[in-house]
DNA sequence: GGCGGTTACTTTTGCGCATAAGTTGTACGC
DNA sequence: GCGTACAACTTATGCGCAAAAGTAACCGCC
């Protein structure tokens, strides 16, 4: 790899002109010294030793996007198709904006920050990782963190967060399926934490004003760990009954727990409804298409570096965005209305089998 | 952040010590400093100036995976939920060893190519991007490179290429397909290159030592852009009825073409069978459960990864590895032999439902 | 005609690290 | 008691780049 002062010396100058044109310094440099060295950078092929010019600058052009990586491989975030959607849309705005991106995938936060000050990261990205200790940890290396669906109250406090806006997703759900005449709705998840949490509020919140009481037998707790989803699922299919329909926290859950009905004999929508959350492939591939709530996750990707950009950049940015959410009316909720006079259809537009992206 | 230079300082010994204890050089430095040293590191947390080390080693510990991205927004190799589940096998085998990744989303090799250099990545990571450019360009960054997936002559002479044994794969299949009693078999794709054309050629091979003819109008060509899948599809649906069974160049198609098919009251398996290839989360959630050809694509990042830290430590590797595939008989196959004294079933393990990971 | 200002450069310094080369001090063999 | 070998250091150098500081020539102007 050619240096600059191998090209100074070749072309009998110093290295700082040759820097200079590099770098366009216009008015430093005559015209004529410009062209000679700019042909022959490009005889050359230049490029230029991002090592020497970071140490120099004191600055790695380098955004660092962490990816928590359960302990149980099964669960490995990586492994949700969602994720590469998301590495997609940062990828994509980071290197527009001329970063680069350093993907790490880890769950041992210490770590992260170890690696991110080690490579002098200029800014980060947390993704499904940020814990107490992790905020603790972060705190001393004086870089912008942007998360991406934390729920972290102690993290709100200190970065900047990128969100759905969970709990108006569920609850916009939660209503259709109440006008669609639902009294005995489940609410499939596993566990009270996070995103879940949000989304279980929204839910209940519709309830509320719909002047149904929650009670905690609506919680139906899935366990998706490879060894006991078998159990866990027909545990829940056996409870099945209990209810007109179950909102999903997520299309994985409502898809598999389909199947799963599927393979009991209970059919989807005439025996149960079931309702998701994401709207990815598996439910717009799944017949019964899901009904389900949309969210735009290429576009959680693209605002968290944005906005992690424009910190950068020294520009303010607000510390929490929650990205919009809407309904998708697909095939797997029936209507159990007695009194037909209104049909929610007028209100949701009925959209069958969106087009979607194939290989 | 704290340099050497200025541990150095505060311990009052030259930074040469202070490195050598880092490096862990035995012999040059006393224990009685050495513990000293080590303390202090360990006081002040000292991460390294990577930039600085590279600079003086001349050695980045970086490894590069850079992926195709299409022209076509829709068709992004991003977006396929495979491609997640493969730069997470990559991530964490060359963690392992002590490298970082970085990951680069782009159609244009050249700007790889140059971007590799600039960063002064120690070896690449090519998935689903050499083309004949490519290889030219590579060819003056003396970096190892190694391929998965690539079909291109020209790059196998050049680069080691991690692939599958794709023809092994779908003559497995047809031959299950034609052991079921089923001789009109179409083969649908939607091109007839790479991977692809590997995948028709088993197909065609298991058809002529069954003594079956295939004819042209045997391939099915879909178009997956999201602008004309549903006319691609009608289309393909029409000429269903031609076929008793058909085979699909992945599962994605494989599960699009059966939604299709189900929304036109066409029956799976009853009407027509239908069989995959990748064996993901999609087919194995879809009902009826997908049989398919399956492949194990973490273990395609993991062996790229090998190969290339081997390669990095001069150590000599096959400049071909191709992965095993079996078939996994599940519910989209009809026996539709009229003499069924020899069942398939025999030869193939049926397993229904494999165990998969969920959320 | 000396002086500020400008243009078009060059020289020099330092980023933080690794390492080659140099400097002690001391134990040991003969 | 002198040379040698070695342990335990320190000093000095350079990786490739950016940029501060320096220089030299020229121009116009009161």
């Amino acid at each position: 790899m050619i240096t600059i002062k191998e090209i100074a010396r070749q072309l009998n100058m110093s290295t700082t002109t040759v820097s200079n044109v590099i770098h366009g310094k216009a008015g430093e440099v005559s015209d004529d010294t410009k062209k000679k060295v700019q042909d022959f950078l490009d005889k050359v092929d230049y490029v230029p030793n991002i090592n020497a010019r970071n140490l120099a600058q004191n600055e790695s052009k380098i955004i660092g996007l962490a990816l928590k990586a359960r302990a149980d491989k099964y669960e490995n975030l990586i492994m949700d198709p969602f994720v590469s959607v998301l590495i997609g849309g940062v990828e994509e705005t980071i290197r527009n904006a001329g970063y680069f991106m350093m993907l790490y995938i880890s769950s041992d936060t210490g770590e992260i920050m170890r690696h991110v000050s080690t490579w002098n990261v200029d800014g980060l990205i947390l993704f499904g990782m940020l814990n107490d200790d992790g905020i603790r940890v972060s705190e001393k290396y004086k870089k912008p963190i942007v998360c991406i669906d934390t729920y972290s109250l102690e993290g709100l406090k200190h970065f900047t967060n990128i969100g759905l806006d969970d709990e108006q997703g569920t609850y916009d759900m939660a209503s259709y399926l109440i006008s669609q005449g639902h009294k005995k709705i489940a609410f499939l998840s596993d566990n009270m934490n996070g995103v879940d949490l949000a989304r279980l509020n929204g839910y209940k919140k519709a309830l509320k004003d719909a002047g149904i009481k929650y009670k905690e037998t609506n919680f139906l707790k899935i366990r998706p760990r490879a060894e006991d989803i078998d159990e866990s699922l027909e545990e829940i299919c056996k409870r099945a009954p209990e209810f007109t329909a179950i909102m999903c926290v997520s299309d994985l859950y409502a898809v598999t727990l389909m199947s799963a009905l599927e393979d009991r004999g209970i059919k989807v929508p005439d025996d149960i409804s079931i309702v998701g959350f994401d709207d990815n492939m598996l439910g717009q591939l799944h017949r019964p298409a899901l009904t389900t709530v949309h969210q735009d996750v290429k576009a959680k990707g693209v605002t968290a570096a944005d906005t992690l950009l424009k910190q950068l950049k020294g520009q303010k940015t607000p510390n929490q965005i929650k990205l919009p959410t809407r309904i998708i009316v697909r095939d797997t909720v029936k209507n159990i209305k007695t009194d037909n006079k209104e049909s929610y259809k007028d209100i949701f537009s009925k959209k069958r089998n969106d087009s979607y992206s194939c290989k």
